[in-house]
DNA sequence: CTGTTAGCGCTTTCAG
DNA sequence: CTGAAAGCGCTAACAG
């Protein structure tokens, strides 16, 4: 294995100075600089990332916590929060890595926290009343959840902020005429936060029900005429199933956004213009989200486990209006 | 940050001592290794992992590569993988994480390789002459591959022995009378050598293509007596659609085996028995092959770059045969 | 702008 | 069975 020693040999320079050559840490002449680099080169190089960490006194390494990665219906968003993590993370001149942890089993959490290998933790998918945001808490281990669940305390999280969301989402539907909307969602029960903001502006709530895939979608598409008579409008909190949705309604004699005015309030921006330009959303920028979520948990880390720096954010979406949002009552061909 | 040589001081013995008692690579008394963790205990001492590899020589680390984590639809069988090379991983006391990389960016993996940080790489979802196996392969890093692609050279890989796995599947169907059965994949092309065992039993293929989703398997069975009115028999390479087809058959006028006949040759045994009882399989232990290739990519690891330890290997299915593979021109109703 | 040097926390000889 | 001590390769003072 070739060392800083060996490249500082044969550049004929100090070991620091090879250090500062490659970190920028200090000023270095040019000339110096290339010299180093053309032996790195030459003598094939790579820094030690297990003494950077230990002579830092920093693991330099963010560690995303994220179960179901294979179980769970896969979500453009997903790809763009991990993405974004990563990108975020290593503008601060960290790494990152996916620790896979099997479904519901504690032990491959402990291992990790046992193993004071990683600087911080970015949880992600979290569930109701999430175990292992305990055990991290427990654990003292600088963490961020992405996303929010009921655990009993206070932690940091970024997510977005969703009340925000949904008002801007439900005046617009008010706004247009729109009395009774669907709420397109994994679950039977509507959100009670949707609820409060639906009330407040006067609309009646039916929920739809889906699996977030395009054949999910779809099918909700194929009865939808018979069995929502009354919807004239749909907000969507699955980003694959309204894709599919929008995709087969024409087929099934459903114009959009005519018949069914749609408001997507969990969709990437990309998916919503490149698939369904016919959809207005709440956009969602889940990169930069996660970007900046990455950029915090450096920023906690290095700041030190024991200052008590506040991290939490809330993540507003803005509203895009592409002017395709139905206006109920008028030009009913 | 509790080291060491604090829990030594608490302990009262020395800090090789607290070493070897956590490791267990020397005989200590019981007496004082209760003293030790004791102390562990009280300090919540937890080891670090940047000094260990330091000191070690070598990064406990394994690094699985696999892009496409949340793009592809997910499957069962990559849960699988990666929890068996967690824990073969594991099991010889090194860890394994997931580097995440951006579809078709090289960099990413770049980045890995120039830190030093992984001292092993398993590539996964490998796909045609896959240009990760390249930029490894120059880098010197010891990596095994799980499945294969042709790059031009050759490099260590684990994955079934597919041509052991057809000829078992075909030759069944041969020995049931079965002339022309389909091929459920990805694509419209039918695999090479699938092609040249089956013009071996002098059977006839016709390609099924389906995505690999519950409803992909759906929308085959809906059409499939009168698309293939020929078919008696399908071999399966999609472990998800092959599921979807067998649960929507019955609904579709189709008596599964008596109408088709399935053998699929890329199920995971416990998906094959939960949700289709009706289907054989030449059984795939998903998470044993990748279980050994953990632990043979620690060994390599271990045995250091320089020795050209053969690791490859093939793995081999069983097959099981529930007896629900029907017989052709018999019992036809 | 560059060189020297003292550690980081652990593993592993070597010496009892 | 236990201790002492020499590094692992790097970072970051300190000293020019």
């Amino acid at each position: 294995m070739t060392t800083r020693a060996d490249i500082a040999k044969l550049a004929g320079v100090s070991e620091s100075t090879v250090s500062y050559s490659l970190s920028g840490k200090r000023p270095i002449s040019e000339k110096t600089r290339n010299r180093v680099l053309a032996a790195v080169e030459q003598l094939g190089y790579k820094s030690n990332y297990a003494a950077a960490a230990l002579a830092g006194g920093l693991p330099r390494m963010v560690t995303m916590m994220t179960s179901n990665l294979f179980l769970a219906p896969p979500s453009r968003i997903d790809g763009a929060l991990v993405d974004g993590i990563v990108h975020g993370v290593r503008e601060r001149g960290f790494h990152s890595v996916i620790w896979p942890i099997a479904n519901g089993d504690d032990s491959d959490v402990k291992v990790l926290l046992q193993l004071n290998f990683s600087g911080g933790v970015i949880l992600m998918g979290v569930t109701d009343n999430d175990q292992r945001v305990h055990l991290l808490n427990r654990e003292k281990v600088p963490f961020i959840v992405l996303g929010r669940t009921d655990v009993g305390f206070k932690y940091n999280f970024v997510d977005r902020d969703f009340e925000s969301v949904y008002k801007i989402a439900f005046s617009k539907f008010k706004e247009l005429g729109h009395t009774q909307i669907g709420v397109l969602s994994g679950n039977d029960a509507i959100d009670p936060l949707i609820k409060k903001i639906a009330a407040a502006n006067k609309i009646k709530l039916v929920s739809l029900k889906s699996k977030n895939t395009i054949d999910g979608g779809s099918a909700l598409a194929k009865t939808f005429k018979q069995s929502y008579p009354g919807i004239t409008a749909i907000v969507s909190l699955l980003d694959i199933a309204i894709v599919g949705f929008v995709n087969s309604a024409k087929s099934c004699g459903l114009d959009v956004p005519r018949d069914v005015s749609i408001i997507g309030v969990n969709m990437l921006e990309e998916q919503a213009t490149s698939t369904s330009p016919q959809i207005s959303t709440v956009a969602f920028d889940a990169y930069e989200m996660a970007k900046s979520c990455g950029r915090n948990m450096v920023e906690a880390i290095e700041a030190g486990k024991n200052s008590k720096k506040k991290i939490s954010e809330l993540w507003i979406g803005d509203f895009m209006d592409r002017e395709t949002t139905s206006r109920v009552g008028e030009d009913s061909k």
